[in-house]
DNA sequence: CGTTTAGTTCGGTAATTAACGAACCTAGAG
DNA sequence: CTCTAGGTTCGTTAATTACCGAACTAAACG
């Protein structure tokens, strides 16, 4: 049943974004839900809801949280009170990473800073070294995924002019 | 002082790890301290119970947390019971981003095999061709921090050399 | 104006987590 | 065999988290 396959998939994603986010439970199956369900044209308060078996008020507060964290988005329609919500575009969610990979570089730079100060032993000049290797592969990790943001947001802008 | 610029990186460590790794305080503050301050010669169980101002039960379980994460590994010296603690060598620390690269890229095969069965309306066929360039940047950032671990690990050798 | 729809806020509770001290274990020294 | 150094394990506690239902609000409808 394809029905299963969505809900085991829902459920990966649940398991994934629960680690790596930090997030509780419940907005990480939310969040799951709206990339695989929800990628139409939104899922509303209600439907969520529904499909979580969720109370209202955990529905809200977790949305709110997703919002906050600029993995969903909400838009509204004319004439209808409610609000559609969506997983964010994938440039969003890389712009994530992208403020995880510059926190690391500057506290690399610390470190650098600091190990040069204080290099007394020979050990701490190989430790210096891999600093120095350290923040080269995170600037290529940064250049990488700034590459890949302007590529999505190309994309995504096509997308809109399309429709 | 030099001393209060340790202090602060550690504590700086301490949020990042905590919130990068999703491990407790003491656990991250740990690991900070054995980054900083162990890399000569590792740190002993009770210096670091000294240091960290905590239990001597909290050190032990954060210790073999951080163990069992490969995050740190400890040493025996002959004729000396105490074990030496360190963190682990980067290549060794790379290698958890790069398990998690590689959960995502097995998550985003289920997802595309998924979309290619139940692609009906043009949102979704747009859905597919993100999850396609989506691939395309995860490959490449697993392919980056191969190479990354492959040099660090070369490094780590001739350092081993050297002794 | 009262009612409905769509969602938020608040107070409480059950579950989980982070840390603790005390008791325990185990290998080697005397 | 007993003692000690170097930890580990266990049970408890305090703090935090995740979720709930009930009461509330705000906008639009009639």
């Amino acid at each position: 049943m394809m029905q299963e396959e969505k809900q085991e998939l829902i459920e990966m994603f649940g398991v994934h974004f629960e680690q790596l986010y930090n997030i509780p439970p419940l907005a990480s199956r939310i969040l799951g839900t709206l990339i695989i369900d929800g990628c139409k044209s939104g899922l509303t308060f209600e439907e969520l809801v529904d499909k979580m078996q969720a109370s209202k008020s955990s529905i809200s507060t977790n949305l709110n949280l997703l919002l906050k964290m600029e993995k969903i988005y909400y838009f509204t329609v004319l004439g209808d009170r409610k609000k559609y919500f969506k997983a964010s575009p994938l440039s969003q969610r890389l712009n994530n990473y992208l403020t995880l990979v510059n926190n690391e570089l500057l506290l690399i730079d610390k470190i650098i800073k600091y190990r040069e100060k204080n290099t007394c032993c020979s050990q701490e000049k190989i430790n210096l070294l891999n600093s120095y290797a350290y923040k080269e592969h995170m600037e290529k990790a940064e250049q990488l995924l700034l590459t890949t943001i302007t590529k999505f947001k190309d994309i995504e802008e096509k997308n809109q002019l399309n429709k």
